[in-house]
DNA sequence: CTGAATCGGGAAAGCGCATTCCCACTACCT
DNA sequence: AGGTAGTGGGAATGCGCTTTCCCGATTCAG
């Protein structure tokens, strides 16, 4: 990766590196139109492109921002990852990417590497987790971050605030109101089911999961309704799929048992995210079993590849991308910092609660076809 | 952004910051072990992390390699992302992400910032394309690239060759083999269904489109059939879901012309894409048309998370994300180069055939539900 | 036991750029 | 006219690291 170098051009057009560096790249000083002309000239002359690696040394900011996702793929972290971009856009800045598969170690591991390359700000998506045998990941990352904020870095996590880190200067938190939303929907279904509620969930200890767990059952205890069972599985459409199976036998021995009332065999499911929901909603296909005829169910996330899928799924609308915008922007060199933070831009911000740090984001509550309780 | 520097933790470990390198960056002298210690020692306890900025500068390679997709929402690019990242993990490189929603002006700009970054490689995913008004730009972002190859960064594009580049040393193509795949796909859902056939295409010009289209005709031909008429669209969900309503209201008129014979206007449609193919069928259903019933669809690249779609999606299988990961692994810094490219390992990889530089996926007609053409 | 080869470490020169400091010069004010 | 402020340019320094070159201390062969 040799290029022409700034010296080069400044030979070129006869002046010093210092006046060739005035021109090209902004500075506080304009060098004389006559100069800056034949300056520019013999840049583009010689497809000057300048080292951003140098300028970054030479004034210690980088224009790197730091993404980092369980799995690229996955479109909840996609939609984040688009706003994330977007957002990188506006600055001017470029992203680096890390994808960790939500382990600590390898976030830890990201941090490290973003920290090294000198990124402006790092971005976390995913969530956290409080497993015991991520305790010393997560402390490790939560050092590592530490270090990063001390050191000037910008942090915004999406979710949760990481295990374990002390708020330092520049940790910014993008709180997602998992609870309440889930609770929301608990309430809504409610109102238009009477029969059991299941819960499919992620592992315990991962808060996403955890949070929509508590909020759902929270939501069904405010509706008078006795709390769901939860099946734990894992976090993605596998899980869902496994968990879809165990509850179809379910059903279905239900039916089989009361065959003269069907309805009362019938169950309500909540999966804890949309890609979850997917792969229940597919099991509980292939078993024979129609939705919402058999079960009804409900997602979280409002996956947007997702919509299309039939029969519509109910589920929590989160502005992803919105999501990735702020938090992106909370990481800013100009955006809120330690104090007030008055008008945090963006029609779905509210106002953070926790020091100011903090933001909240909204959701929406999305009744479908999944959870039609057909009459 | 401040750290403790390499020359700190030398002083600490009372070594020069020569000997401090050399222990903590791998280089061919090692130096004793006891110093060796005491430098880790220091470093650790200052929470030395290198700078990877000065590293990069001083021996001109910076382990960064640039993605560049139109949307890294569009579950698509984020398959083939996913690829890219694991294969930059495995070459213990970052990855720097750009989105450029495919204007061959964007493109050249993310190019331009690569170079900047002294980006070892680009990966460039995403349709080329040959429309008129994107010519300058295209010639751009040849330029561009040809710049960035004699400067020693090698690139990788997926799909075809950008248009106008000079394929100079470095230059890489991932061919998809789109047009011998689609005439595949044709060929066996004519074998099953010999009416009419449709085809919803991308605007014209946009090579992934265009030679899915032509494919698909020869395809068609060669099974001894007539052309299929072509809809132009835009490359998306949006398009896909206008030509759908097109489609429907055809089809409609078709079953009340000839109500007593409803399968005559039957329409087999091949979108090519996935994402395309939701869309048409959503605007099918909406318009009150049951696929297969009254409509079969079949679509192209097998995206992981449309798989759930109902009815199931027929489509030609690509490895999107071994297209990532091949690609990424061309432009690695030990790659096959100029002349023989020996086994380029991967099951899915084929010999190459133009000046060795090339190289080729392979990607599998499957067919599921949505072209069932039931009896 | 001596000369050469080797080893282990340090000094120093960049890598490409931003920036501070300095200097020559012009314009302006009294 | 003398002095000052202001202006436009260059020289030089440093960002943090790698790497070449150099030098003293060992080691080994002869």
């Amino acid at each position: 990766m040799a290029a022409s170098t700034l010296t080069e051009v400044a030979r070129l057009a006869g002046v010093s590196p210092a006046t060739a560096s005035r021109v090209l790249n902004g500075s506080a000083r304009k060098p004389g139109p006559d100069i800056a002309d034949r300056v520019r000239q013999a840049a583009d002359s010689l497809g000057y492109i300048p080292n951003a690696q140098a300028q970054g040394l030479a004034k210690s900011s980088s224009g790197l921002i730091g993404l980092i996702v369980h799995d690229i793929a996955d479109p909840y972290f996609a939609a984040i990852a688009r706003g994330v971009q977007e957002a990188a856009r506006e600055q001017r800045r470029m992203v680096l990417l890390a994808t960790t598969g939500g382990a600590p170690a390898e976030e830890k591991e990201a941090v490290a590497a973003f920290a090294a390359r000198r990124a402006d700000s790092i971005v976390i998506a995913g969530s956290r987790s409080a497993q015991p045998e991520n305790q010393e990941g997560n402390a490790e990352l939560a050092a590592e971050l530490d270090r990063y904020c001390r050191n000037g870095g910008r942090v915004a996590v999406v979710g949760h605030a990481v295990v374990g880190a002390t708020a330092p200067e520049g940790y910014h938190v993008v709180a997602v109101p998992n609870e309440e939303l889930a609770a929301a929907l608990a309430r809504q279904l409610a109102s238009g089911w009477d029969g059991d509620f299941v819960i499919i969930g992620g592992p315990e200890g991962l808060f996403t999961s955890d949070d929509r767990i508590r909020g759902f059952q929270e939501g069904l205890a405010s509706a008078g309704r006795k709390p769901a069972k939860v099946l734990r599985t894992s976090f993605n459409r596998a899980g869902g799929y496994e968990a879809g199976l165990t509850l179809a036998h379910r059903v279905k021995a239900g039916q089989a048992e009361s065959a003269d009332e069907p309805a009362a065999s019938k169950l309500c499911i909540f999966a804890v995210n949309d890609v979850m929901a997917i792969g229940a909603a597919a099991a509980l296909r292939e078993q024979g079993l129609r939705i919402p005829r058999d079960a009804t169910i409900a997602g979280f996330d409002d996956i947007e590849t997702l919509r299309d899928f039939r029969p519509a799924l109910s589920t929590v609308r989160l502005p992803l991308e919105e999501i990735g915008r702020l938090a992106t922007r909370a990481t800013a060199p100009g955006a809120a910092g330690t104090d007030r933070d008055g008008e945090e831009s963006a029609g779905s911000a509210e106002e953070g609660h926790d020091a100011g740090r903090q933001q909240r984001i909204s959701g929406e509550v999305t009744l479908r076809r999944s959870t039609e309780t057909a009459t």
